[in-house]
RNA sequence: UGGGGCGUCGUCAAGUGGUAAGACACAGGAUUUUGGUUCCUGCAUUCGGAGGUUCGAAUCCUCCCGCCCCAGCCA
């Protein structure tokens, strides 16, 4: 075994003394309300992972018991996620919503052994009851009520012949409890409202600490893999299942759940920044969702093996940003083909190349896997190159093109400055001229010159344009949600998340790319076409993230000094 | 001020009485036709604090401090 957390050394101990005869079995337990996050893999890699180190199952089950919130769109957008990160539930898509006839029945057992009633106070006089953190609660004055009519309103709540809020059903426990989930906790309310799967068959729904419990235990669940806010919830999971007295009785065990520097991963503030229109959708390829991730160019396996990187504990806990781009760029470097594409072009002339010629050279698609092979790139008189490639005062420690320098073209030839030509009005460079040395084709000097830089450029005659999207951190703050002072934390929404860069000019091998389709642009970045927005007339790269960048931190701590 | 949890490097995280793994980050250096990659090197005499037990404590005991969760007919 790999990894070893608190959580494989309970289920390494269970398997060896046979508890559960030997068996492993897990589930992933998400509500449909929303979009599935990096957290979500966490524990969809916890939990898949452990039923394949176990040799055992892991269900998917949909925790769907709040039909107000729920719909399809997010089951589908569920099941799509978990099967791009590389999982498999085989046919065990389950859902709490199958078992709401079994769930009554032992709602009924429960009142029939004195351990539930009908409730009809109103949910302001509960709250009243339910006392505080300090004080005890009191009990109801329904609290009672015989098992007969206890079962005749419960049956008749089920029947339809009461309003939204008017009876509900709690189990009947110890309203002086220091755990306020032990205090008469509900385990039915009436909805008059649809389901997306049952429909109107239904209009009471069980509550979750009734539905969970049960579930698992109906599916056959050894251990019930939750994250801590879920700890004071064991109790009562325990209490329902001993109550009920049924066989099998998983174990909860409880995990942090993952908190991501610069981004927030609350669903709550998700759904906020979709419907108040800060991001484009559940898949803006800022969001921390798997959809967006996967649209940003984010690979399943990078993201698995950030997963594994992290570990799972049970302490609060902030991973840095930086190892989720370490984990894509690992990935990514030994994957994808290498390109040159200029975001922000600035014109080159070599003055002595002769005007009409063209010269295809050879390049490498990956220096890292020879078997990935080659590819001609056009070269000719007129070229663009990268804007920052350029210093007309070079700053300390540029080593790019200046004034009375020579740097060489990726794969093409060593050039020299000549001139800069400036637009007259605004003194801005709109074009540099330059000589070629013929003798250095490929990109090495016969003399044995060396040369402090190599650009990536573009022919400007065989350029395509593109559009480019350069995505950053969605957030200023390492952690938006900790500001102490209240303040909304969409305050520190990153202005700069997005900047779209149009038109850049990328090479000609990449026209006609199929969306999804990733490419290291030399010297800057991973980049994938935007599944969305591109087209076959419109090429649309997403930054996926950036390389490493040494100039960028000399530059940084340049401007600090 | 009730109850339940948690405190080991900047960030994650092993460690379960025998003398502080690993990863990311960071800092140096080597190689390099990507200021990329790769490769070396460095990076906790100390485990929230104070006492105690012990030949020996991050691990056991006591007290203290800090952080998180719970008062939905949400999950």
């Amino acid at each position: 075994m790999l990894s070893s957390d608190f959580i494989r050394n309970i289920i390494s101990r269970d398997v060896e003394v046979k508890k559960n005869q030997g068996r492993v079995h897990t589930r992933f337990p998400p509500e449909p309300n929303g979009y599935l996050h990096i957290g979500h893999a966490k524990s969809i890699c916890l939990n898949f992972g452990l039923a394949a180190e176990y040799e055992g199952l892991c269900n998917l089950r949909f925790d769907d018991t709040n039909p107000s919130k729920e719909n399809v769109e997010y089951v589908e957008s569920i099941k799509s996620d978990v099967k791009w990160l590389g999982f498999d539930w085989g046919d065990r898509e389950l859902y709490a919503s199958d078992y709401f006839e079994q769930l009554y029945q032992y709602a009924v057992q429960l009142i029939k052994e004195g351990r539930a009633y009908v409730d009809s106070l109103s949910a302001e006089e509960i709250r009243d009851y339910r006392g505080t953190l300090t004080d005890p609660g009191k009990e109801s004055p329904y609290r009672n009520r015989s098992v007969k009519e206890n079962i005749d309103l419960f049956e008749r709540m089920r029947r339809g012949e009461f309003k939204d809020g008017a009876h509900v059903l709690r189990a009947k426990i110890d309203m002086a409890s220091p755990n306020l989930l032990m205090r008469d906790p509900t385990l039915y309310r009436i909805r008059w409202v649809s389901h997306h799967r049952t429909g109107v068959q239904w209009c009471i729904y069980p509550m979750y600490d009734f539905t969970h419990c049960l579930s698992d235990s109906i599916e056959g669940i050894t251990h019930s893999i939750c994250t801590l806010e879920f700890e004071n919830n064991r109790p009562l999971y325990d209490w329902v299942l001993d109550e009920l007295g049924v066989d099998c009785h998983p174990q909860q065990i409880e995990f942090a759940r993952l908190n991501l520097s610069y981004y927030i991963l609350s669903k709550r503030k998700l759904v906020e920044l979709v419907t108040g229109g800060f991001v484009t959708g559940w898949d803006d390829p800022r969001m921390p969702t798997i959809s967006g991730l996967r649209r940003r160019g984010y690979t399943p396996g990078s993201i698995r093996s950030f997963c594994e990187r992290i570990g799972v504990a049970k302490r609060d806990s902030m991973v840095d940003l930086a190892l989720l781009e370490y984990c894509i760029r690992e990935d990514l470097n030994k994957s994808t083909p290498r390109v040159m594409g200029v975001l922000r072009p600035l014109r080159v002339i070599i003055d002595n190349y002769p005007k009409d010629q063209v010269e295809y050279l050879n390049a490498a698609n990956n220096p890292e896997d020879p078997a990935m092979g080659t590819r001609e790139v056009p070269f000719s008189r007129v070229l663009y190159i990268e804007k920052e490639d350029f210093q007309e005062i070079p700053q300390k420690k540029f080593f790019r093109l200046a004034p009375g320098r020579e740097v060489r073209l990726r794969y093409a030839y060593f050039i020299k400055f000549v001139r800069v030509v400036k637009d007259e009005q605004t003194g801005e460079v709109v074009e540099l001229h330059c000589t070629y040395d013929p003798k250095t084709r490929g990109g090495d000097s016969p003399d044995g010159r060396k040369v402090k830089a190599t650009l990536h450029w573009v022919s400007a005659p065989h350029a395509v344009a593109a559009e480019v999207r350069l995505y950053d951190r969605l957030f200023l703050r390492p952690n938006p949600e900790a500001e102490k002072d209240g303040t909304d934390f969409k305050t520190y929404l990153n202005p700069d998340s997005l900047k779209t860069l149009t038109p850049c000019r990328v090479e000609p091998t990449l026209s006609g790319s199929p969306p999804g389709s990733r490419f290291q642009f030399e010297r800057l970045g991973y980049f994938c076409v935007d599944p969305v927005d591109a087209s076959d007339e419109k090429l649309v790269f997403n930054r996926t993230v950036t390389l490493r960048d040494q100039w960028a931190k000399i530059q940084k701590a340049q401007q600090h000094r």
